[in-house]
DNA sequence: CTGTATCCAGGCGGATACTG
DNA sequence: CAGTATCCGCCTGGATACAG
């Protein structure tokens, strides 16, 4: 049942960046800094409300972004990227890296 | 529906590296070499024959892993990472190293 | 503007049994 | 040894409607 210590380290990060939508969003945070909720629908298209807010609400309970609520009509809600949530930028970073040269490596495959 | 170019980078890799045992099987490989069909299955406790064949598969059309079917009896199959699948090994690096500091992050919270 | 509540389809993963 | 086949429950994510 359980795995090697050592291996299963990886499963803590990839639970918390698995979601359809979470990586944009954690890009978009973090490149562009704090956002209101109608801000990052629109920087995430195609994105229902109810998947923005589902997301927002799993990457906070994880501590990745904080929720500022502003106590006014109309409301106004702002995501932020957390320190801790930083700290996830290298893999972020990595994987865009990665997927950068995937694009090229099935080019590769295709023009052969 | 379209997410911006340069963001949606990270999803190629990500859903390469998504599945419940993918994490682990890679590592073992890549760690430990060339393996076998059972030696995998005793390197990753838990899993079942289906969900190890299941995996083994959606690594090999990615072409992460290669399968290397022996004529003989009783049947002997090995697997190995390609070299288009070490490249991953990065990103495992990273998630592995935020994995050990998270669970200190964790310590942490719990210790306050 | 920033959500919630429902309903629903598809896919993932587990248990189990069977096979060349 | 190295798989396949089947059944099935659960969760994720989409569509849609409603609400403070």
């Amino acid at each position: 049942m359980d795995k090697q210590p050592e291996l299963c380290r990886v499963d803590d990060a990839l639970n918390i960046l698995v979601g359809k939508w979470k990586p944009i969003i954690l890009l978009t945070l973090l490149q562009q800094g704090t956002k209101r909720f109608s801000e990052l629908k629109r920087s995430v298209p195609g994105i229902t409300q109810k998947m923005l807010t589902n997301q927002l609400r799993e990457l906070e309970k994880e501590d990745i972004i904080t929720r500022k609520v502003y106590a006014q009509v109309p409301p106004k809600v702002e995501y932020s990227i957390t320190e801790y949530g930083k700290s996830l930028e290298p893999i972020l970073v990595a994987m865009h890296d990665w997927g950068t040269a995937h694009n090229l490596h099935k080019k590769n495959i295709i023009s052969n």
